[in-house]
DNA sequence: TGTACATCAGTGAACGCGCGTTCACTGATGTAC
DNA sequence: TGTACATCAGTGAACGCGCGTTCACTGATGTAC
């Protein structure tokens, strides 16, 4: 480790987005994010103002990784030539994609999600932005012509919230301990629901 | 206050369900729960086992009050002579209830969600259980003829995750600054998404 | 090409905080005789 | 009715933890002359 580090800021966002992995965002601190790279503990102000400032960066790091995850779900869809059947098959690989990661990484997701940061921040400059990706695959929908325009206003927090809720419910809520099937019951029901009632 | 307090258990949790609304299940502690009460710090533990002890008691209540905010807004729906409507509008109230109640009280919201207790603990004995109200009303949609029997299972998944996805994105999640007036359309799209989708 | 010096990025010790938890204790209560 | 004693519900001091943050510092880097 030389006296300089170079990229201590990187090491320590990358570090954060570990500890954020297991611990969720109060697993996010300077001390143990600077131990975890090996430096002492206040060599992070140089590079924070304070701890929140390296949580508010690990928890947009959290943001984009389920955007990744989202992304290549829909990347990996296969060739369908109906515009129509296309656009409804994104949507629904992304609500699943969404809530797999909830599942799979409950301590990313929670990171993402809670800790405040403005509407700004939240999501500008994010390389991937899920909430975007759901805004486009509305979009679709409409200029395709299976959403009567009329109804897209509001659609996205519609279609979020069902999924965004499913999630929140299976990782910290009453929802926890489902076994794995009825989770997938509860997964199909609630995006039929929220295809359904677009 | 006598040395013997009498009732210092019930006394912890009343306190502690007045921290978690400040300070949602973090703000839920030990020292300070006692030091509301004016009693010796650990005086708690003749009550409790530790701290989750009285954090899921404390949690249980929270879950409580939102079931009644839930209650009380059905309580207060006008007659309706057809019970189609009737229970519809059931739903629909339950739903607003829901969300406002999160928006209004977002440290109960997230203790009563936030603090792993079991499906059995987090369910069994509650005076008044949200999820059973929810379930309630969508069995009366059934027998009622507005639901086709086989759309029941698994229905209140559906309902349930969006409506309570939306109170996670507007307290803690990237909606969290959305005007009030914005945050209605999104209500009124989920619930309207919700119930076009049963 | 070498040297002086400003600037930057780390170090290490220390402070103060609030927390959960344990210990040995003491004051109050109730019950058996 | 009174007394001895077990039981219960509090007290107060202490331990150890990890945290964020501040301080004065020193080693490394790069730039002007």
């Amino acid at each position: 480790m030389r006296y300089h580090h170079g990229n201590l800021r990187a090491a320590l966002i990358e570090a954060g987005v570990g500890l954020a992995r297991v611990g969720g965002p109060d697993g996010v601190g300077l001390r143990v994010a600077t131990r975890e790279v090996g430096v002492s503990h206040n060599a992070a102000y140089r590079h924070f103002a304070d701890r929140d400032d390296l949580l508010r960066e690990v928890s947009a790091r959290c943001m984009e990784e389920l955007g990744r995850c989202v992304e290549a779900r829909i990347a990996a869809l296969p060739e369908e030539p109906h515009a129509v059947a296309a656009a409804w098959s994104r949507l629904f690989a992304a609500g699943t994609a969404y809530a797999e990661f909830a599942i799979a990484e409950p301590g990313w997701f929670r990171t993402a999600f809670g800790v405040p940061r403005t509407v700004d921040s939240a999501r500008r400059g994010l390389a991937v932005d899920p909430y975007q990706m759901l805004a486009d695959a509305l979009d679709e929908l409409v200029s395709a012509g299976a959403i009567p325009i009329e109804r897209r206003p509001g659609a996205e927090y519609a279609a979020w919230s069902a999924v965004h809720g499913l999630s929140c419910l299976l990782i910290d809520g009453p929802l926890r301990d489902l076994p794995a099937a009825e989770r997938d019951l509860a997964l199909g029901k609630v995006l039929a629901m929220a295809i359904g009632g677009l």
